[in-house]
DNA sequence: TCAATAAGTTCCACACTATGGAACCGCTGT
DNA sequence: ACAGCGGTTCCATAGTGTGGAACTTATTGA
């Protein structure tokens, strides 16, 4: 009845499993699979053993569940985080023709910031591209982002300096993260190189987890002659919409039961 | 009838056309899908459109099916390559077994080479940490296996040459690659550093493509003495097993049709 | 050691839901 | 305008998924 829509009743539960599953980072266990969709055991135990049969969700060893090998097979392709970049990049496009300046998105990944796509700034001043290049994630926007919101783990050696103006000291590093996660974005004046200024934020899953930042980036005169607050609210508005995209709406159905 | 599984055709099917469109690294359209699972049309577009519907398949402008936002969110977790290397464990720890010596696994990822994971050498002697550094992949087995099938782009600029052995000259280089695609397996002698060898291979997906390569490498005396064809064969024996993990065993049923 | 509780799987009759063929729709090329 | 192609919607049918209960294993407590 509700929603009454043509299709798979099966399929869609059992994608519902999945997006659980994938959705929610840390391995679900069979019972709270059961709780959250409210479905009757015997149909989650099997609508599981079918997706664990074609690979697509895996139990450890503890009896969880977990993202299975297809997901692992993707994930290692490097095509994968091409796909992320096809996501984001209306909202990139979007924000790059909003600030007229380069646009850069990352991902955590081994332990290091990677940036895997850029939007060019119009100007032919600040069109460096950035895309794979190795920098100190404490000096950037990007890596501040990942950081306050745990999804990089936070640095433990010492803090690089590459200018004056470089993060040094673990406290207030520490400190300057708080003001992150309080004000929902960061920003770099000067930290990597002088005379570049870029203004960061995250894009999250629907459970809120931070899987990857955007930033708009370029020189500092500019960017504070556009406004760095102004930015830094810009970006989360137009973040949440991508993220809506990660996410799934939870076309809320009157259960049956 | 056949097989005579308890439980879920309809996901049984859905999971299968997720198995196609993630496994087979290009874009299918939706004929090529019909085709190849022998399904009714109609069949076939309502279990898509829930799949679509659940962000397991994204449809592109050109109405081919790639693998979905859900896959995309995986992949851009830091965790998704641990995932990886989870699968191949028990694989490696086998080949560090045999072979005494330290193994790696590697993926491309943004046209460079990324160390994943490790399991160390029992000697005291060969057991550094490689996990994340960067190195020039033509100077390694794993890059020259990531380079010989295809899953890592051909460097374009000067090979860096890291030992008098490494390889720098393009022609040369591309012959040795012809020559790892020949043996199945790669490996580099004294090339990144004085004394150190490596052997690497690959591992494939059920559809031929490389993902991913392991090598096992150590000091080149003791390496030598286990000999390295012996090595490469050992290798490509025991990936083949892990290569299977990741495919998906044809199932072959009689379709109903 | 044994009983009691919990966690998950298998069984089964019923009815709902997925199925495939045909009709239908919207392009593209001619 | 029409034929040809790729894909979706419709519909009656029966085949398949469903939930409750019984059953099987772990886990806990005494």
């Amino acid at each position: 009845m509700a929603t009454t829509q043509t299709g798979s009743q099966a399929v869609e539960r059992a994608s519902a499993l999945l997006g659980l599953i994938v959705e929610s980072g840390t391995p679900r266990t069979f019972s709270s699979l059961v709780d959250e969709l409210g479905l009757a055991k015997s149909t989650t135990s099997r609508l599981l053993q079918a997706l664990e049969r074609n690979r697509l969700v895996h139990r450890d060893r503890a009896g969880a569940f977990r993202p299975g090998a297809l997901f692992s097979l993707h994930a290692a392709r490097p095509s994968a985080l091409h796909d992320l970049s096809e996501l984001a990049r209306p909202t990139m496009e979007h924000l790059s023709d909003l600030s007229r300046e380069t646009v850069n998105l990352a991902v955590p990944r081994g332990g290091a910031l990677v940036q895997i796509d850029q939007v060019d700034s119009c100007y032919m001043i600040g069109a460096a591209n950035w895309v794979g290049v190795d920098v100190p994630a404490h000096c950037t926007a990007l890596g501040k982002v990942l950081y306050a919101y745990g999804a990089l783990a936070l640095p433990l050696g010492n803090l690089e300096r590459r200018t004056a103006h470089s993060p040094v000291d673990h406290a207030q590093f520490d400190h300057a993260l708080v003001e992150v996660r309080r004000r929902g974005w960061a920003a770099s004046l000067d930290e990597l190189e002088l005379g570049l200024t870029a203004v960061g934020a995250p894009v999250r899953t629907v459970d809120g987890t931070v899987v990857a930042a955007v930033s708009v980036s370029g020189p500092t005169n500019r960017i504070n002659e556009y406004g760095i607050t102004k930015l830094g609210d810009l970006l989360v508005a137009e973040l949440r919409g991508l993220s809506a995209l990660l996410g799934h709406q939870p076309a809320q159905k009157k259960g049956s039961t």
